[in-house]
DNA sequence: TAATTATTTAACAATTAAGTTAAACTTTAT
DNA sequence: ATAAAGTTTAACTTAATTGTTAAATAATTA
């Protein structure tokens, strides 16, 4: 459990609303109102929308992604490498549906860039080492018409798709909230052995 | 070429800034402004926002999503119809890249439902049949490990990942817009493969 | 207890957007 | 040419949201 101090409680908040309800322009009273304190506080605590904002998308970022940049990078079997970078953004993703849903609309808006800005070099810097090991291993393994760039996107793509698009899936295939998670946290194993091509 | 009635150039402007373009909360005046006409015309031809909202979701999803129910209900073999329902979901997610962002943004903002009940209840009929028909294909070909579930959200998320996540991961590759339209569109026939589990 | 800090209340200004309206102007059709 | 429909301009109202502020109240700490 973490500290209960008013900092928090509004930060949850927010990174609830934004990143797992997905109201990506939650107002600023829905967010005091979740966190049990008001308008005025917020503001004493966050002074205005952007920094609340930025504030949040850092951490969450961080904890997401800069953190699966981080296991994709150790020295470790690829196999292993991949297995676990799955389990994890999957993990990520069962607590912030909606985080890559928030950062591609804030992006839409092309209004300053520079939240976003630390992520897209540091995921660059981290791409072009990883592209040539994914590279080496379809080669040693005859992996057929799946580019390193597929590779990647195939991953990510099985991984997120049932996240962002839950409010509509979850419906058509007629499972509860429950039930929709338990299915995607099963295909942590079938995403694993797809990508790898490992299909015994 | 469509007509380049009024009414045409509005809707053609919403379709493109809400769908196209990504900007979930386009405003009236950039409506107008993007159709070349403004707002007092806006409001005559559409009476409101909500009305606008309506016409043009409908259109977009009869096109899209209507349209691939119903290839997929066609009585053709069950390859030929993959690869058929892949080629249009593309062909229509590299005409309208956020679709599917703009629906289940308005979905999470739980208002009126209406809007895509249509689209639930449609998908739902369909849906019960189609789960069958890939059942026998995943018995036929032994393929392991995947339910007809997994199958069918497969497939929809490598389709339409890379365009929901257009902003970001065409920069992370450092692709041109059309670049990144021609690896999304060479995506196709590695997408039907691997659903298909055709690795040859 | 006294002083400081945290929190609420309520009112306020500024901004933005939606939607309406009336008047003027332009194009099209009769 | 005249009437009708289409289109623009500009002003307006209304509502929602952000952010600020001062005063009152509650909780903590010294």
């Amino acid at each position: 459990m973490k500290e209960e101090s008013p900092e928090n409680l509004i930060k949850q908040s927010a990174k609830r609303l934004f990143f797992a309800k997905g109201l990506l322009n939650a107002k600023m009273h829905e967010i005091a109102q979740d966190a049990g304190i008001n308008r005025a506080l917020l503001h004493y605590y966050f002074r205005n929308r952007d920094n609340l904002f930025q504030i949040v998308l850092k951490e969450a970022v961080d904890e997401t992604f800069i953190r699966m940049f981080s296991i994709l990078s150790e020295d470790i079997p690829f196999e292993k490498k991949i297995e676990s970078a799955i389990h994890h953004i999957i993990n990520c993703l069962a607590e912030y549906p909606f985080i890559e849903s928030f950062i591609i609309s804030e992006l839409n808006k092309e209004q300053d860039q520079n939240l976003t800005q630390p992520l897209i070099s540091e995921g660059k810097k981290f791409l072009k080492k990883f592209l040539k090991e994914i590279d080496n291993y379809i080669k040693a393994n005859k992996i057929p018409h799946i580019t390193p760039e597929d590779f990647i996107v195939n991953m990510m793509a099985l991984c997120a798709y049932p996240y962002s698009t839950m409010p509509i899936v979850q419906n058509l295939l007629g499972l509860t909230e429950k039930e929709y998670n338990i299915f995607c946290e099963k295909r942590k194993t079938m995403i694993t052995r797809l990508v790898l091509m490992k299909n015994k």
